[in-house]
DNA sequence: CGGCATCCGTTCCGATACTG
DNA sequence: CAGTATCGGAACGGATGCCG
């Protein structure tokens, strides 16, 4: 066993262009910057799907209410999450997961267990190349 | 019909920790940077799912340099690619996707045919909501 | 309460020049 | 050919203060 046992006769992107390699990558750097995933995630985790500002960001440790709102804003933006404002006082606004941000769940349900089987994977070869370039720096510095 | 034809009924986060969530982050910033997913799906490509570095220049119109050799670099450091170098003159390397990386173009598949279905909503919305605040400055630009 | 405006350090990335 | 080194602009994102 060389190559027989390879994940070979996979052939998954036959059907993608440019394009779509250009439109999948857009999806991306949306939905990968640091909180997007994080609110997405909160909120399909309500009942309703659904919360308001001060309950998500409570939610989420660490982030602050600059990103809070800037992320809502953009994801609202891209249809992910729809904005009520309520007029009362104190004003309450709540962001409920649409039919669309729903929907990314089930192609991201993919990449969670993806990532729940090869993460390890992944970490360990990071630390693995780590070492082999720190050797090698170490090799260098003694001249 | 109101809440009927909603897809509320998809649970596919009942299992998702903030664990969870924090490592799909950290794929997809990963993954999700400027040229890496045309680096692996470039790849996925060829035959052999192999090319050297200057057929892959070839093949990502607008990549630069240097980012092909960061990117390059960061994809083989977590396994994604291994690099090999022939000691000729002038010198070959010759990158190849690994197992890994061919196993991440599964999930990335349902990504591509979520993106297929639904990324014309999220243009459509983007737009929508860009020419609703377009209204709003104008509207106050003119008191 | 739910923002927005501002400042500011960090990271990203393209352009360019140089090297084994 | 396949990089490395350096620079500089742009974008990201945290901290803080103000406001309806």
């Amino acid at each position: 066993m060389k190559k027989s046992s390879r994940v070979k006769d996979l052939r998954p992107w036959d059907v993608c262009s440019g394009q779509d390699a250009g439109d999948v990558r857009d999806l991306l750097s949306r939905v990968g910057d640091k909180w997007s995933i994080f609110l997405i995630v909160s909120l399909s985790k309500r009942p309703d799907q659904r919360a308001r500002f001060s309950e998500i960001e409570k939610g989420i440790p660490g982030i602050s209410q600059r990103m809070l709102t800037t992320t809502l804003k953009s994801l609202a933006r891209d249809g992910f999450v729809s904005r009520e404002v309520f007029p009362e006082v104190p004003p309450r606004v709540e962001y409920e997961l649409t039919d669309l941000g729903r929907s990314i769940l089930i192609p991201m349900q993919g990449l969670v267990n993806w990532v729940g089987q090869n993460w390890p994977t992944v970490k360990k070869s990071r630390a693995k190349k780590d070492s082999e370039v720190e050797a090698k720096t170490v090799r260098k510095r003694q001249f």
